[in-house]
DNA sequence: ATTATTTGACCCTC
DNA sequence: GAGGGTCAAATAAT
């Protein structure tokens, strides 16, 4: 029922997304033109309007996805009518130690020869020795996870001595707006939100991707490296001749891209539509 | 003084 | 009960 209603209203803010999008176009037109009257920043204006439109569809879509776990979850374990065990339960989730979120959030790799600068701000609490594995398991959470509540989480971890090679875990994505690095980019790990083949890519607010620009074209490159990677397929070029167009860009803001990839997967429909 | 890391204990899932 | 993820007090670094 509630996500009937979200549903909606991610309809009315894809809809207003089009119509800024129409606005953008016509503002960078005249903005083009040299006896231009249009103020500079209304450009400036239109996209950070895009960007309150696009982080709101990412707020909604969080929503319906809790709200599709829970009604799967009430569907796995019905809910007690005592009210102590309905007591119990809620201890319990507020006990140290719940993994629900391991289970249910996409995991994404990274090997990398040292441990991953990936630009975010990680704030160790634990590291563990596995059984079979040679070296500690460490394990990052985002520094800010209390003062914005990131949920974004990693493990570290060293798989091979000669040449070092360290294999990154990331579970979940950040919802933080602090960067170290502002130049760099972000993959981010897949999110269940986003579906197999989409990537969501984070730059700081200093940096901005425009679909002209060569590094948007490298941006796309790599994103669609990763989404081959997750498919276990190679960029060959009978592959890049089958979809010239793609991956292509859904929807954006300037520091936040979404990424779709070619038609993997003929159900893939990330947000419902 | 404040912030980050270490580390043993705790707790959950299987 | 084993294995793995997280907490939080103690400790180290800034």
């Amino acid at each position: 029922m509630e996500n009937q209603l979200i549903k909606k209203a991610m309809e009315e803010i894809k809809r207003g997304c089009e119509f800024a999008h129409e606005l953008l176009e016509i503002v960078h037109k005249w903005n083009c033109d040299k006896w231009s009257t249009t103020p500079p920043f209304a450009e400036d204006l239109v996209r950070k309007i895009l960007r309150s439109f696009t982080d709101t569809l990412m707020v909604l879509n969080t929503t319906k996805y809790e709200a599709e776990e829970e009604i799967s979850d009430m569907k796995v374990t019905p809910k007690s009518e005592d009210s102590e065990e309905s007591c119990k339960n809620l201890t319990i989730k507020n006990r140290r130690g719940t993994y629900k979120r391991k289970r249910t959030i996409q995991a994404w790799e990274k090997d990398t020869p040292t441990p991953a600068d990936d630009g975010y701000a990680w704030r160790k609490y634990g590291q563990k020795m596995i059984l079979n594995a040679k070296y500690l398991r460490n394990y990052y959470r985002c520094t800010h996870k209390y003062e914005q509540g990131c949920q974004a989480i990693k493990q570290v971890q060293r798989i091979q001595e000669k040449p070092p090679l360290y294999r990154t875990t990331y579970y979940g994505h950040h919802t933080c707006k602090n960067l170290l690095n502002p130049a760099e980019m972000i993959l981010e790990p897949s999110s269940p939100n986003l579906g197999p083949n989409s990537i969501l890519i984070s730059f700081s607010d200093t940096v901005q991707c425009r679909k002209d620009q060569p590094f948007f074209t490298s941006v796309k490159r790599e994103a669609k490296e990763e989404i081959l990677d997750h498919h276990h397929m190679a960029l060959d070029q009978t592959f890049s001749s089958n979809y010239p167009q793609c991956p292509e860009v859904i929807f954006g803001s300037p520091n936040r891209v979404m990424i779709e990839s070619f038609d993997l997967d003929h159900e893939f429909d990330p947000f419902g539509f």
